[in-house]
DNA sequence: TCAGAGAGCGCC
DNA sequence: AAAGGGCGCTCTCTGA
């Protein structure tokens, strides 16, 4: 990782021979926002104090594809009066915005992580119930917000490994907000959609991209496998199109928790009118999400507050005020909380579930770690398998047997491995 | 030297 | 209009 630094400051050096050598000797974000507003470019972003942006959408921006086949430049070309100036201009910025994606690797992770080991190598973080909805938070190290899939390129999840003779079992919801919000919304094509099976966000992403799509229709990939028929004669579109699949996850989030137009558009780098095409199409079969959202809306704004599935309530300040971005972020969050903290309280339950398990007591199974959704235990190897099945139980059934349950089923994704990498 | 604010970015 | 929600950490700058 200091090499592909080092390497990477050399690129950017060697490209900055224009104006931008000044800036890219410290390297600093900072540095980086002087010379912008000096440079008068027409930068469309701004940060809230109103100062030019500098984070890595607005570097992309400038920067274009540079260095893709045929390169397509940013705006970055233009301001710098374009032909090969311009160009290197744009690849500097561009190695810039690489730098600094290395720089986070190694402050924030790979750095600190290190420093943190016990004597036998071990990591311990403090899990803390101090958020708005009923989640967990995780401090010294954050051990809920390590890279993942592409982002995770220096391995560092291979850093989390099972004491020797021991494995991991790693378990987490499959599309647990969503099943959620098609419960408290009793959203019938949503449930519907459940019933029938098919990874939820892979379908979203067979929506946004050709290549999926065709891959799934030429039986290259699976949306979707039940591991209860044995081995899968395909890979999972999950696996294959990881990268896809978790872009399709964030547009789902993003509109189920109040996406504008105006912020798809800006985001997903789409014109207002496909960004309007975009909600249409979310909604359109959904309107019992829209209509509970109004009503959750109304609700919150009469009494200041909002609940979660299981009636944890939450206060809502501003909701009643006139401060009008207050008072959007509110709404939103009216919206939000009864399913993200209806997903803390289910994952709460199988958690007392999971720790009054006789078997993984019995099996020596212990919880090392929650991220949110996902639960990860460690324990004898050649018990790995039980174990796996046994949290499985417990988290697709976290509530009491007499209680009624939930319209659509919670499906649980564990696998077993030596590390958390490995584990995926 | 220290604390706080902003910006930015990692995860779910 | 701070134009998905929820977190914690690092870095920089500023003012006491
Ligand atoms: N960008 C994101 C990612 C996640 N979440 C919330 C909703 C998810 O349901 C929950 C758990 O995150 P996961 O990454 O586990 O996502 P899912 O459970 O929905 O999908 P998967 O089937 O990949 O586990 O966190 C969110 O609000 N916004
Ligand atoms: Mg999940
Ligand atoms: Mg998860």
């Amino acid at each position: 990782a200091r090499e592909a630094a080092a390497a990477a400051t050399a690129a950017v050096v060697e490209a900055g021979g224009v104006s931008l050598e000044g800036v890219i000797v410290d390297s600093g974000r900072k540095e980086v926002e002087f010379e912008l507003s000096s440079l008068q470019l027409e930068h469309a972003k701004t940060t809230k104090s109103g100062w030019p942006a500098t984070d890595a959408a607005a570097l992309r921006e400038l920067a274009g594809r540079p260095s893709e086949d045929p390169p397509v430049f940013g705006s970055a070309y233009g301001a710098f009066g374009g032909g090969e100036v311009g160009e290197e201009a744009c690849r500097a910025l561009e190695a810039l915005c690489q730098m600094g994606a290395i720089d986070t690797m190694l402050s924030n992770f790979i750095l600190p992580l290190q420093d943190l080991a016990d004597g036998t190598s071990r990591i311990h973080c403090s899990l803390n119930l101090n958020t708005e909805t009923g989640r967990l938070s995780s401090r010294t190290p954050n051990l809920q917000n390590q890279p993942a899939l592409e982002k995770d390129k220096y391995l560092i999840r291979d850093a989390f490994v099972a004491a020797p003779g021991k494995a991991l079992v790693v378990a987490d919801y499959g599309q647990l907000e969503l099943r959620l919000l098609a419960h408290m919304t009793a959203c019938t094509s949503m449930v519907e959609a459940f019933k029938l099976g098919g990874d939820f966000h892979s379908r979203t992403a067979m929506g946004m991209f050709d290549h999926v799509r065709r891959a799934v229709e030429d039986g290259t990939c699976l949306l979707d496998w039940d591991y209860s028929q044995g081995e899968p004669p395909a890979p999972l579109l999950k696996d294959l199109f990881g990268s896809e699949r978790r872009r399709a996850k964030t547009l789902n989030f993003s509109i189920a928790y109040g996406k504008t137009a105006h912020g798809l558009s800006k985001d997903w780098g789409v014109s207002i009118d496909e960004a309007k095409e975009m909600l249409r199409a979310w909604y359109a079969d959904r309107p019992e999400v829209l209509q509970w959202q109004k009503d959750t809306i109304a609700s919150a704004r009469a009494t200041g507050a909002t609940r979660t599935l299981l009636g944890r309530y939450r206060t809502l300040p501003g909701i009643q005020g006139r401060n009008g971005a207050v008072r959007a972020h509110m709404e939103r969050a009216a919206i939000n909380t009864p399913i993200q903290g209806g997903a803390a309280d289910i994952m709460t339950l199988a958690m007392i579930k999971l720790q009054r398990s006789e078997k993984l007591r019995e099996m020596g199974f212990r919880n090392l770690l929650q991220v949110h959704d996902e639960v990860m235990f460690e324990g004898p190897a050649e018990l790995a398998d039980e174990a796996r099945a046994e949290v499985v139980a417990c988290m697709e059934r976290p509530f009491d047997e007499n209680l009624p349950s939930l319209l659509v089923d919670l499906v649980v994704d564990a696998n077993t491995a030596s590390t958390w990498y490995e584990a995926k």
